[in-house]
DNA sequence: TTTTATTCCGTATTTTTTACAGAATTGTAT
DNA sequence: ATACAATTCTGTAAAAAATACGGAATAAAA
């Protein structure tokens, strides 16, 4: 953003397009929580969920991508666009103004600038293993972390809506199609993924159950190794089988919880 | 879009978004057949899905609302956003620039005239009872008309894509939520909604099934009428218990054909 | 009057989903 | 060493949902 303002030829908007951007829910799955990446810009009091503009070069999906790698540094996400956001007000709240914003810089930023505008946001969703993630924060940026879904602080415009879309979003995702291959480290015990998916839907789910349709789908490999580390029982280690998974989403309609 | 030309106020893009626009796909249905809304624009042998740009003081649903209105002259419709569509070649395809706008409007086209920017597309598709619509097709189209789902002709730019996007969603919608409402007349024989389901699925579902499902999950309610119209055994008049079918709607997963 | 097209209805079978409890293992506490 | 507590792991019966399927009644057309 920074070097947004600096930049004279951004100023007009020559690089990126104006009026619609893309903002980027990333998920995380973390100790037995669900949480979103969430940043907090300008020095306000408020939280954003990754975003930026759209280069006139690339496509949206490539645009989500390039955000999720800058705040990631992961270039393999599952990512996936649930719906699109335009109402008038929606990029105006409190502190996101020319004045702020040139006390902050330093630089005398025009009271009408692009950024300013009424954007249309498209909105995508991430996931991700929650262990690789190593963030780094935008300059403008006063923080970037992991939030508990639950839990999220004051978030600034329409971000609070777009997150529990995105969630929404998930949750049907989730129905038709296998996931956890990038939430989950490679090798995993049943009770992790049966976690992982309570975690996400916000409901408990019979084990039994559970387990059943996951491995009669084919999906899941039993491994011939234990996980030692846990406590009292030893669990067995599983891990996708990554073709059938595909396959799955794909062709999707494989579970439905 | 004669009129976007003329305006020198709208050429410097103060009325409308710049970079996003909607597009939308209307669905009608008759002679046993879903037809989609296409125009012919610019005297080109090319043709789009009913689409234009967003103001900067609507959302971009009154935007999809309205364009639907301009060419239908129906203000209560079925509409929902399926996805968006951004690649920055998306917008261009032969014909469709400076010149040939120039030779056809009379008028000094600028080759750099915002419109022939990239355009991130927002994806609506509507549904509407086929007899109600009066098409009006707008000032540069050499035509508008209703088209067979599966006999399109040449489509401009990447909507042959958001077509079959959109029915896409379509079916995905048709399994979670009641359908019908904007589609058929007020009063209409199981017949009726029986086939009209099964071209938006585009397979054939058993009728003693179907019209279970249907009475079951209470949205059909039987009237003491026959349609005398058809040929042989006369057909028994419903139509849609509308409370049931608007919570329907809301809660959803209501039907899974 | 016969033929033909169309509406309309019910039941048996299969498949899927759901509900549910207790034994085995291993660390922890006494 | 023993008892206890926490955790993993597995199978079956019941209920619900989806599917498959044929024939009688009606009314127009021949």
């Amino acid at each position: 953003m920074k070097q947004i303002i600096r930049d004279e030829t951004i100023l007009n908007s020559d690089l990126y397009l104006r009026n619609v951007a893309v903002d980027n829910v990333i998920f995380g799955y973390s100790n037995k929580e669900l949480k979103v990446l969430v940043q907090q810009p300008f020095s306000l009091d408020k939280w954003t969920v990754t975003g930026g503009y759209i280069k006139r070069t690339e496509t949206i999906e490539a645009a989500a991508k390039r955000i999720a790698y800058e705040r990631t540094g992961l270039k393999k996400l599952f990512f996936e666009q649930f719906r699109s956001f335009g109402t008038p007000a929606r990029n105006t709240d409190a502190g996101f103004n020319a004045e702020h914003l040139s006390k902050l810089t330093g630089i005398k930023v025009p009271v009408d600038l692009w950024i300013f505008d009424y954007f249309v946001s498209v909105g995508f969703y991430t996931l991700t293993e929650f262990s690789k993630v190593e963030i780094k924060k935008g300059e403008l940026e006063t923080d970037c972390r992991w939030w508990p879904v639950n839990e999220l602080p004051k978030m600034m415009f329409d971000h609070k809506l777009i997150i529990a879309e995105a969630l929404k979003a998930l949750r049907l995702h989730i129905a038709h199609y296998p996931i956890g291959y990038e939430l989950l480290p490679e090798k995993f015990t049943l009770p992790e993924i049966h976690n992982l998916y309570e975690t996400i839907l916000g409901r408990s789910l019979d084990d039994r159950n559970f387990s059943k349709r996951l491995i009669s789908a084919g999906i899941l490999v039993k491994l011939n190794e234990k996980k030692q580390i846990g406590a009292h029982r030893s669990p067995f280690l599983y891990k996708f089988d990554k073709e059938k998974y595909d396959e799955g989403l794909k062709s999707g309609v494989v579970l439905a919880f």
